[in-house]
DNA sequence: GACCAGGCACATC
DNA sequence: GATGTGCATGGT
């Protein structure tokens, strides 16, 4: 059965590294601009891009929607991408001030599905970071799929190579009991443990999940 | 120096 | 609908 296994495989990485305590970062905004920032990105390039906001007093919506974005591309420049994630950071905010007068707390009053489709109406926001602000920064019960996941639910059997976003989404979502604290630990967890034993050329040895049933020699990417 | 990272949009077939 | 490509820095 499914479920049983996404809840062993949450129980043992639980068991293995403890709890992550994710969004690493501090409060909406700066959460959503990680989460835009860290597309196909290393964390630590993202903390670098963050800490140049700051520095430079731009981790406010009024800020953002006021600088140059060449100006925005130069703070982030260690973000990789920057050219293309300081348009991606002004087409959010620019969506902000059109829709919501720029207060991020008005989109709390808007249901989860509704809010997840307008995100994703804005361009350069896709599965990933729409899911990412509405789990991590807003709290909804939203399963949010990664690399990661994708590459351990292959090797796990729990679903087929090539599956897209949606199709991983519903896998967790509809066997796992829908809590925010649990989904926003698993995903944290999946990364975790991803970095250092599921990577594109590195498999398994040591992993927590190692002696469960799977596949090493699945296809993946 | 090659490979990789918490994607996404767009072109082309 | 599937597949390929550009975008870019910094760590291993």
């Amino acid at each position: 059965m499914v479920s049983e296994k996404l809840q062993e495989i949450y129980e043992l990485l639980f068991a293995r590294f403890g709890a992550q305590g994710w969004w690493p970062g501090d409060g909406r905004l700066e959460i959503i601009i990680g989460a835009i920032l860290t597309q196909n990105t290393n964390w630590g390039n993202v903390e670098k891009a963050i800490m140049n906001l700051r520095g430079a007093g731009c981790l406010s919506v009024e800020k953002l929607r006021s600088i140059s974005p060449a100006e925005l591309g130069e703070l982030i420049r260690p973000a990789g991408y920057y050219n293309l994630k300081a348009g991606r950071l002004k087409n959010f905010v620019e969506w902000l001030f059109e829709n919501y007068d720029g207060e991020l707390s008005a989109m709390e009053s808007i249901g989860t599905e509704s809010l997840r489709e307008e995100l994703l109406a804005v361009k350069g926001i896709g599965f990933e970071t729409a899911d990412s602000i509405l789990l991590y920064a807003f709290g909804r019960e939203v399963f949010v799929v990664d690399a990661y996941t994708a590459r351990m639910a292959v090797r796990h059997g729990l679903i087929e190579a090539g599956c897209g976003y949606e199709e991983l989404r519903e896998l967790f979502e509809s066997n796992l009991e829908a809590d925010v604290k649990m989904f926003n630990e698993y995903h944290a967890l999946f990364v975790r443990v991803g970095k250092e034993y599921c990577r594109r050329t590195t498999r398994c040895a040591g992993c927590p999940l190692e002696k469960l049933p799977h596949n090493v020699e699945a296809e993946d990417f």
